[in-house]
DNA sequence: CTTTCAATGGACGCAATTGTCCATTAACAT
DNA sequence: ATGTTAATGGACAATTGCGTCCATTGAAAG
């Protein structure tokens, strides 16, 4: 189990998501800056939750990423199998082949309940439990603007 | 937040000595077989877990480590502190300086929760829970001979 | 068709973690 | 005192994770 820093980006990335409006698509740059990301570092991530099924990308002018499903049907736990993290140290904390309830590790039920509690957490959170803070909150604590960068896909450019 | 190698190998360590007789102390390399861990890497990580007061370490002839404290009191928790690991992962998993219940980030809610489990795992674990699985355990899944390298500290070596 | 835009992919540099080696220090035994 | 033993500490190598740069591909707009 490894929470690692990547792991922590990609839950950002689509908790920003989960709070654009229905539909909406957001460029990679445009969702660095408020959820302050490396922006080349970034795209790269993005490739993995799209190769995952979790969200959409579109190329060119007007394109960028949108949610491809709907927000209580992305748990975490796909979300951070997406960007190659698992909670999952292993079977065993101390390498074990076999490790069971009957003969179990010094560690075995210690690790267990840690382990039930996190994927329980992982797999029961979905991007709809993400969502009620409002945009306007990353405006204040970022000092800019997103208004202006948040399009529809599919909306007609005038 | 985030369980390192370096966390696995703590937890195992102390595992593995919470299983000792009453008072026992043990080699670094005679630590390092069973557990699985380099043995270099390994008294490294047991000198920080000495200046932490978990363990006392004897040079010399007959040295070894052997627990400082009570196995009801040497908790998950300072193990991984001692380790250099901290289960938080800071105040908000948006970098945000300013993050509470009343104006949060999107993650706050979710991510406190998962805090909460963590920490209160880590907190009300201790050493003693990770008693129970005997030594001969170990010499199964291993294959080695554990018996005769196990010593007390205070024994008269014949 | 040409231009512009944005995702894609590969290559590379940097930093932290992990792992190894060796000389030194301290304690015990003879 | 001398030798053996085992922890200690510093330096160093290998691996992995993190981050950046740039050329390419695909798609829409003019």
């Amino acid at each position: 189990m490894r929470l690692t820093q990547t792991a922590e980006y990609a839950l950002r990335a689509m908790a920003y998501m989960a709070n654009l409006p229905e539909g909406a698509a957001i460029r990679a740059r445009d969702l660095a800056v408020p959820t302050a990301i490396p922006p080349h570092y970034l795209s790269k991530l993005m490739r993995h939750l799209v190769v995952a099924g979790l969200i959409h990308s579109q190329k060119g002018h007007g394109g960028g990423f949108a949610l491809a499903r709907p927000l209580d049907q992305i748990t975490l736990e796909a979300v951070l199998a997406a960007a190659n993290v698992s909670l999952v140290l292993g079977d065993c904390a101390f390498g074990w082949h076999q490790c069971n309830a009957t003969k179990p590790c010094p560690l075995h039920n210690a690790w267990t309940r840690l382990q039930t509690a996190t994927t329980h957490w992982a797999r029961h959170t979905t991007l709809a439990d993400l969502r009620g803070a409002d945009l306007s909150v990353f405006e204040d604590r970022m000092g800019i603007s997103l208004t202006g960068e948040v399009r529809k896909a599919d909306a007609s450019t005038p």
